[in-house]
DNA sequence: GTCAAAGACTTACATGCGTTAGCTTAAAGC
DNA sequence: GCTTTAAGCTAACGCATGTAAGTCTTTGAC
């Protein structure tokens, strides 16, 4: 029998990793379920044997880095969090000091990522919940509160600036944080779901300005 | 073998439907696999097989009445879709002919809706997409794309009369109204999928009133 | 060059799925 | 009571999945 026979096989174009550098292997796995997320929008696409046909592994070869398939999306999931969280902090200082345009910034930088890869949005939000009750699987409770907390400080932080400043009347900026984040994540989800929809021009501003509670312009 | 031996087999508990009467097992099958997204949440989980031992007959005869699992997703969704409409319609009238009372009420008529099924309603906005990429079963685009559109025309409607009768300063129904839905959904939809989360109080009411454009009380 | 062990692989099992093909049973008109 | 036919059943196929058990093979230190 040739090497490379077997269904699920190794294609012969990748290399073992060297001793040492078999963690790199974890990231390809992570990286892999992510695009197989973007490419079939649905979670049960994501399976142990799909992701090692991908990288050209056997799909036993995933449990030396995983314990087992929900830990590989949680993986994914908070990789993606770390991310929003790097994305929204760096467009809110690439805005500069007008605290206006910090939020606007904010806001349409979370409407960007979820633009750009869609399928993976609909699980980060949404989707680990189905899945694994938590407790059939190795994912813990805790996991899964802690997941968006950071970049909804962001929002309250650029949010409150605007108070500060004068730009928004809002009376309750953590509240209306929680409101912002809603209403921009009800966009970024429908956008990911639908793709035809007769979108307003400008929607996002029009939700953006109206939460946030920001002045006329 | 005794009846019912089968894993299969219909419990001994059904009897069968009278001539003519098949029918009724239609809506047997699409109250089945609603109540099985109610209660898993999962639509992977809603298989004919399940949907089969709920209901207490064999797999092979939903075949008499959808043509492939897809269609009976798209009948739930499809039935909960008519129900919501209904709903808010008649929450709308039963408000009286308050304007910001009727919206008040619709919106709430909405949120109740998906918050007393979160299953159901995840699957309506947002589950069907990934599935069956539409072209490999037997559902149409048009089926899909036609789905929301009479519960956001209530919606329009009712913030139209806000704006009639001087409740609402917004400069374009159309947009605020798919605003005004799109804020709702991402409250209703994060309230479906994490559970406990700290809702800061009167969020709904926050968000309404912001997208709605309504005056101070 | 030798050799331990890290980094993978192969094989296999049990389970569940959608779906097809053909058979059975009970209700209803005569 | 007989017969027809709607309503539903059983059996089986092919496929995909998660996971367990055991095996090979390349790497790098000695």
């Amino acid at each position: 029998m040739k090497i490379g026979d077997s269904e699920d096989a190794a294609t012969p174009g990748r290399r073992r990793n060297r001793r040492g550098e078999g963690g790199k292997l974890r990231d390809d796995i992570v990286n892999a379920a992510a695009a197989l997320l973007d490419e079939t929008g649905d979670e049960h696409a994501v399976t142990l044997r799909s992701i090692a046909r991908r990288i050209g592994i056997a799909a036993p070869s995933i449990y030396a880095h995983f314990p087992d398939q929900p830990a590989i999306m949680l993986a994914v999931v908070n990789q993606e969090f770390d991310l929003l969280a790097a994305r929204l902090r760096t467009a809110a200082e690439s805005a500069g000091h007008n605290a206006r345009q910090r939020l606007l910034a904010v806001g349409h930088a979370y409407l960007d990522m979820a633009r750009a890869h869609p399928g993976r949005y609909r699980i980060m939000l949404g989707g680990l919940w189905a899945a694994p009750a938590v407790g059939e699987s190795s994912i813990t409770q805790e996991e899964m509160d802690s997941l968006g907390v950071e970049a909804l400080a962001v929002l309250t932080e650029v949010l409150g600036e605007c108070v500060a400043a004068g730009e928004s009347t809002s009376d309750d900026v953590e509240s209306d944080a929680v409101a912002l984040w809603l209403g921009l994540h009800g966009l970024a989800h429908q956008r990911a779901v639908i793709r035809k929809f007769p979108w307003p021009p400008g929607i996002a501003e029009r939700i953006i300005t109206a939460l946030a509670h920001l002045k006329e312009a």
